[in-house]
DNA sequence: ACACTAACCTGCAAGC
DNA sequence: TGCTTGCAGGTTAGTG
């Protein structure tokens, strides 16, 4: 999935078109996503307005009157602004039908993304750690949660509860751009080390944000397009190619059930 | 509290 | 050309 850039790419994709707009109807073809579509949703935002749009982790929240819809769009989702009335492809789910004559269309062919109605408070934001590209994020606070903490350094990382919108292509990246092995103990990286990993983090989500994110090859933005990071990985998806900063041969392992792709020479 | 695994589902690439 | 296997941007539930 989209990991935080490209969720929030979409976000600043569709923003603009669902602000403010009236919602005409909700059309679910397949209800069954990682948690079935909350029922009776259709009835719920029928002709309310969209008060906000915003990202928290990797979830989306559209903001109505009445209560908000969560969207997450786990490993294979995307939305896109398109003319209701364009041919549903295959793995089509929902269409979110405006006033404005607009519709966002959900695309998901794993299906293990979410679309759901609360009234109140979504417990899925529940023990979600801060966001990297926020203050309260930086090295200091990495050292402090790290302490005796056994974990590999990368699956830490990775941890919502840590820090939210860090997923495996980042994840990888920031460490290469540290210079730590993925598998380090997290609780013995020194406060040093962590404050370049945090800034790290930053850096690679916002160039990655900068660039419309990355696209393997299910995400699009809203408008169809791939995102353009692909090009500045150094080792997500290299594994066995060269480094490119010091031409050795990646290496790669696994880390909590995700490959994880490292320069022996660069990460230590 | 922490560490780790299996599971959700479909498509695609690699290997035989 | 098939067929089988394993892996893929995430997250949670369940185990020890």
């Amino acid at each position: 999935m989209p990991e935080l850039p490209e969720v929030e790419t979409t976000l600043r994709g569709i923003r603009p078109f669902l602000l403010g707009e009236t919602i005409d109807d909700l059309i679910i073809r397949q209800p069954s996503l990682r948690y079935p579509v909350t029922s009776g949703i259709e009835q719920s935002v029928r002709g309310h307005a969209i008060k906000e749009v915003s990202r928290r982790a990797k979830y989306l929240q559209l903001h109505l009157d009445n209560g908000s819809m969560l969207v997450h769009l786990g490993m294979s989702g995307s939305l896109r602004i398109i003319e209701p009335n364009v041919d549903w492809k295959k793995h089509d789910h929902i269409q979110l039908k405006l006033v404005s004559g607009k519709a966002l269309r959900y695309h998901d062919p794993r299906r293990f993304g979410s679309w759901l109605w609360s009234d109140e408070a979504h417990w899925q934001l529940n023990n979600l750690g801060p966001e990297p590209l926020s203050k309260e994020f930086d090295g200091d606070y990495l050292y402090s949660l790290s302490k005796g903490r056994k974990i590999a350094v990368k699956a830490f990382v990775m941890t919502n509860s840590v820090v939210v919108g860090v997923g495996n292509i980042y994840a990888s990246e920031a460490l290469f751009s540290t210079g730590i092995r993925p598998d380090r103990a997290a609780g013995r990286i020194s406060r040093n080390r962590y404050n370049f990993l945090a800034e790290n983090i930053k850096v690679t989500l916002k160039n990655a944000i900068n660039l419309g994110g990355t696209t393997l090859r299910d995400y699009s933005n809203s408008a169809g397009d791939p995102g353009y990071f692909k090009q500045e990985l150094f080792v997500y998806g290299r594994s066995g190619l060269p480094c490119k900063t010091c031409s050795n041969a990646l290496a790669e392992s696994r880390i909590g059930q995700r490959s994880s792709v490292f320069c022996p020479k660069c990460q230590v």
